[in-house]
DNA sequence: TGGGGTCAG
DNA sequence: ACTTCTGACCCCA
């Protein structure tokens, strides 16, 4: 984002500061030995010339991210573009890899990739006998001999994948100015691991053949396998440990956490999956417990052997939560934390404005403001500073804790000025909720955040399954899979999809992105999922979106226009005059029966 | 629903 | 000196 913004930056060292540490830096500095979170001293001592900018305010980092994820998402056709973290991103592909896998010829010469179902011109000529970009494994030749090989729809289907990455890719640089990585297959855990490769502008497609056959593992297996387990989304540090644990034996050496950076991690993903009796049921055994997620045997038995199940998701109209945190040297006193905590209090303010409040342009009578979403619920969380010398060590060490209670409906306010809100929401709510965390002394926090969660939508022309287009793409997609239906028949459910993701780094610095391309290749699958998810999609918006609608629209737009003192309403935070409240009363009683 | 844990970037 | 500033999802009572 700071190379995009200027690219004199591209040459040089650059770091982001948050604090004491550099977040992240690019890859100039990464050359040059800096690595992530990494101390200040530290960074310049191994690198004088590093330019450092700061990074403690996130909002040129959202804007950034959600201006690339709208560019991405506008290259989709089913509108399936998840984003993880600010700079990652997944595609789902399939459809429009669907659409074309029928008209192209692959495995020779010049074709034409559509990127739209209403206009045949718009696309773009690649050739058909190649592969675009790095393959896993890597291979001498770039030919395709597609009908030769064993999977050739799976083949097809990923080719057409791996130029539309390319093309979206190089879309992305001429237009917006973001390099990004990606890496193309069947699944969101295969295509992240292969977007780890060939960094920072290329991209990598996991290629057939997906199944063992003859004693020889597929491609997806031997990939997972060369993984160190900690590697794997999904396994974290605490599922990793107890994995290595259990493959090692325990020790004390084993359960320092420094002995297993990046590179040094000694157990692999096949020494997990080949160990004597492993499956879900010792997977279970070992990594269950109290608190430990349901079926969590299941699931990660699938990432070891490249299974994810887990659809791209849409966007979300709204965040489920929005908070703003500070970390601090000392806070100790009642009247430092006040002051703290009218200052987050005031950046969490302006969140919901940018977050949760923006322009109704559907209205016919023009632009209208209103909010999108009422947070029914304000947390505050703290850290407490280590006690130096207490408990054992390894125990009670920088947890969190934390307080909830109702927010009041004044912070909706459009009249009222924000730092009147503030003052207000600290003194009557926050002040109270710390003194139920901590009492008035003999504590020390090294961290404290204001959170605002619970949301409560009120209605869009965003909901899944109220937009006009959705029963058209249906039919779209299904005429585009009739041809397959026939082909496919003899091929087991199981058969891949292709689908497309991507991931960016604009993030944090233009440093490079990398996106994901996905491909679905079931079409079984397919078939009944759309269906299932189409009919879910439909029906869960009208049951919950119609409820809040009138309330909220009308609630919003009459306080916004007419009044001066809004009456907050006890079961859902919203706003309005007094004389809507007992209509408002009215609705949740029919509405919660 | 409140409080906490894990995972991710 | 496992640190920064988040956000998503899961579990239990």
């Amino acid at each position: 984002m700071f190379e995009a913004a200027n690219p004199a930056l591209k040459s040089l060292p650059l770091g982001v500061q948050q604090k004491q540490i550099i977040v992240t830096c690019n890859y100039e500095a990464r050359r040059r030995g800096l690595r992530k979170l990494q101390l200040i001293r530290e960074a310049k001592e191994m690198c004088p010339e590093l330019v450092v900018v700061n990074g403690e305010n996130l909002s040129k980092f959202r804007d950034a991210s959600k201006e690339l994820y709208k560019f991405l998402e506008s290259f989709t056709w089913n509108r399936k573009v998840e984003r993880l973290g600010m700079d990652e991103v997944w595609l789902d592909v399939t459809d429009i890899v669907a659409y074309n896998e029928g008209m192209v010829r692959c495995g020779n010469g010049n074709a034409w990739l559509c990127l739209d179902r209403d206009d045949p011109m718009k696309g773009f000529g690649f050739d058909a006998g190649t592969i675009a970009g790095e393959k896993y494994p890597k291979s001498e030749t770039n030919r395709m001999d597609v009908e030769g090989c064993p999977e050739p729809e799976l083949v097809r289907r990923l080719l057409l994948a791996s130029h539309l990455a390319t093309h979206i890719r190089h879309k992305l640089e001429e237009e917006k100015g973001y390099t990004a990585t990606v890496g193309i297959s069947t699944n969101k855990l295969l295509s992240k691991l292969a977007g780890n490769m060939h960094k920072p502008k290329n991209q990598t497609t996991l290629m057939p053949p997906y199944s063992s056959r003859d004693g020889q593992e597929g491609n997806p297996q031997v990939f997972m396998d060369g993984h160190a387990i900690g590697k794997i989304p999904g396994i974290g540090f605490k599922l990793a440990q107890k994995l290595r644990n259990h493959i090692l034996g325990v020790t004390a050496d084993i359960n320092d956490p420094s002995l297993y950076g990046d590179n040094k991690d000694p157990i692999t993903v096949k020494d997990v999956r080949t160990y004597p009796g492993m499956g879900p049921q010792l997977l279970d055994r070992l990594l269950g417990g109290p608190g430990s997620e349901k079926r969590l045997g299941a699931k990660v038995w699938g990432l070891l052997n490249g299974i994810d199940d887990s659809e791209v998701q849409r966007a979300k109209r709204v965040p489920t939560q929005i908070s703003i945190e500070d970390s601090y040297g000392r806070l100790e006193t009642v009247s430092e934390v006040k002051k703290e905590l009218l200052i987050l209090t005031t950046s969490l303010i302006h969140r919901m404005h940018i977050d949760l409040f923006e322009d109704d342009d559907d209205d016919l009578a023009g632009k209208r403001k209103k909010w999108l979403a009422y947070p029914k619920t304000i947390r505050l969380s703290t850290r407490p500073r280590n006690i130096e010398g207490s408990i054992s060590h390894n125990v009670y060490m920088s947890k969190r804790i934390s307080r909830s209670a109702p927010l009041p409906g004044f912070v909706f306010s459009l009249k009222e000025r924000v730092d009147a809100i503030v003052v207000k929401l600290v003194n009557e709510t926050l002040m109270s909720m710390f003194r139920r965390l901590h009492g008035s002394k003999g504590w020390n926090l090294s961290l404290m955040n204001v959170c605002v969660t619970n949301m409560v939508e009120t209605a869009g022309d965003d909901t899944p399954g109220r937009g006009r287009d959705i029963g058209r793409m249906f039919r779209h997609q299904e005429e585009a899979l009739k041809a397959w239906r026939v082909e496919d028949r003899d091929v087991p459910p199981e058969t891949p999809n292709t689908t497309m993701s991507m991931s960016e780094e604009a993030r944090k610095l233009g440093e490079e992105k990398a996106y994901v391309a996905k491909g679905e290749d079931s079409i079984l699958k397919a078939e009944p999922s759309a269906g299932g998810d189409a009919t879910r999609g439909l029906s869960s918006s009208a049951a919950s979106a119609d409820m809040t609608e009138v309330d909220y629209e009308d609630g919003g737009e009459w306080f916004a226009e007419e009044c001066d003192e809004g009456e907050l309403c006890h079961i859902c935070g919203a706003v309005m005059p007094s004389f809507a409240m007992a209509a408002h009363n009215r609705f949740h009683i029919v509405g919660t029966d």
